[in-house]
DNA sequence: CGTTCCTTGTGAAAACGTTCACCTGCGGCT
DNA sequence: AGCCGCAGGTGAACGTTTTCACAAGGAACG
């Protein structure tokens, strides 16, 4: 099977999340011009991009944006809804929660889970907080988010492997060893910060530039 | 001034923190392939890497890990503090807050702000939250983190920019305009998960190479 | 001192991702 | 209808990043 590169698939999520906004302005097309130019894109990569799966334009008109949002909903997948398990009800796993973005995205949490007996029967945005070992019986799950403190962070991939979960998003800042066919994303907010600075030491000195924009 | 690729840093991150670990363990000297082991990364990644900066190896014998990490320390410009600014003192911004791991690192959040009147002079985490409109008078600032609503996410990237900032850390999903000169990781998590929804639909039924990242 | 076993540093090659340039198809206009 | 301008699709060119492969440095040891 064909594979694309993880860059595509991010760009795909801009656009749809364009598309998204163009729809909901009243648009009904839109070029690929146009597409690009609200993110940091050219034309020629949206075009690009979408032709990897498909056909959707038509020449000297654009895309039909309804058409399109279509299309790319199916090809993210969102044209379903997900069923994520949250790991660790702490900061970061109290702050998802009350996120209502995931929702409108297809991502139910349907699941709460800890290990401190301080959160365990806690109420959380409408769902009990669960001691950390019913995850094995907790039916039939699709994701896990990983919440917890790096050092349970390896322990809890593997419960939740063995749960079922296909799909990982790692909040803690280590490299999780799954199993083949179990995707993961880590969100390692430390690292944004270190790319931040090494950007930020790099310029030191050099002259200031006008701000062209 | 020689670029040096995103990716490049990113694993400077990785390495930072395995030699860390490797330090904490008392590790006097680590090679290019144990420094790999440990992330997904290959032994010439890691040379390739460490030489666009210099040359911090023995042949023969690896890397000394006090003096690597001297170094990479150096390079992230994580031998200094950081002072940062919070804007946006809801879930993700608390929960930021809390977080001790960036001031481990290097980055001192010193001062937080919002525009709403509950939370306006609240304490939070041994700060005062200040009115968005104080922000232009907040001294030395050189990094902000934006986790406000996304339609407010631009006002602010603008405010930071004028007080100063020259990187900024931003949780809202969206592009930022910023003049050139100014760095912006942004951290869309709802990104993520469509990205792991993506390789879910993929490779669903037949299972496929795709381990995690 | 020579041999052996490591491991780095780095050109060169390969793989990968992005941009370019151009052909084709479509609607509108005269 | 015929022409024009616009815009998608796409092979090829280009640039960047990763991997390969190996020469050279270093320690240990008899
Ligand atoms: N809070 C932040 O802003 C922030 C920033 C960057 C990274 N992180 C990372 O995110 C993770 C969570 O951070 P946080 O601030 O929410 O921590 P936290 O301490 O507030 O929450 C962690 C939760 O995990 C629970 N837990 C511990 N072991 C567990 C186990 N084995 N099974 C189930 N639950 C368990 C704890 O009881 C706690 O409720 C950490 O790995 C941290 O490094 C957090
Ligand atoms: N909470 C999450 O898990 C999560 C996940 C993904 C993305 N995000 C994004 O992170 C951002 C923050 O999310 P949150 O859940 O913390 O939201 P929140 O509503 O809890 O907090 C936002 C805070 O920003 C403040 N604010 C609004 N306008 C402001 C302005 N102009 N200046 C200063 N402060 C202002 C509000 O008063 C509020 O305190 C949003 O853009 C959201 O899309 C959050």
């Amino acid at each position: 099977m064909k594979r694309f590169s993880e860059s595509t698939v991010r760009r795909l999520s801009h656009y749809y999340r364009v598309l998204e906004e163009v729809h909901a302005e009243g648009q009904r097309m839109i070029s690929s011009h146009l597409l690009a130019e609200r993110e940091d894109i050219t034309s020629a990569q949206v075009r690009k991009d979408l032709s990897y799966f498909g056909s959707f334009g038509r020449r000297g008109l654009g895309y039909n944006v309804e058409h399109l949002r279509t299309e790319i909903r199916a090809i993210l997948g969102l044209d379903r809804r997900w069923r994520v398990a949250l790991v660790g009800a702490g900061h970061i796993g109290a702050a998802l929660l009350a996120y209502r973005g995931f929702r409108d995205q297809g991502f139910d949490v349907v699941a709460v889970f800890d290990s401190s007996a301080e959160r365990v029967g806690k109420t959380l945005d409408e769902l009990v907080v669960q001691d950390i070992s019913k995850l094995p019986e907790c039916g039939d799950i699709e994701m896990g988010v990983i919440a917890t403190p790096v050092r349970a962070a390896q322990e809890v991939a593997d419960m939740l492997v063995a749960a079922g979960v296909r799909g990982i998003l790692n909040f803690a800042p280590r490299k999780l060893r799954v199993p083949e066919g179990v995707a993961v994303r880590t969100v390692d907010m430390t690292m944004e910060f270190e790319s931040l600075s090494f950007a930020l030491s790099q310029t030191r000195g050099k002259s200031r530039r006008r701000a062209g924009e």
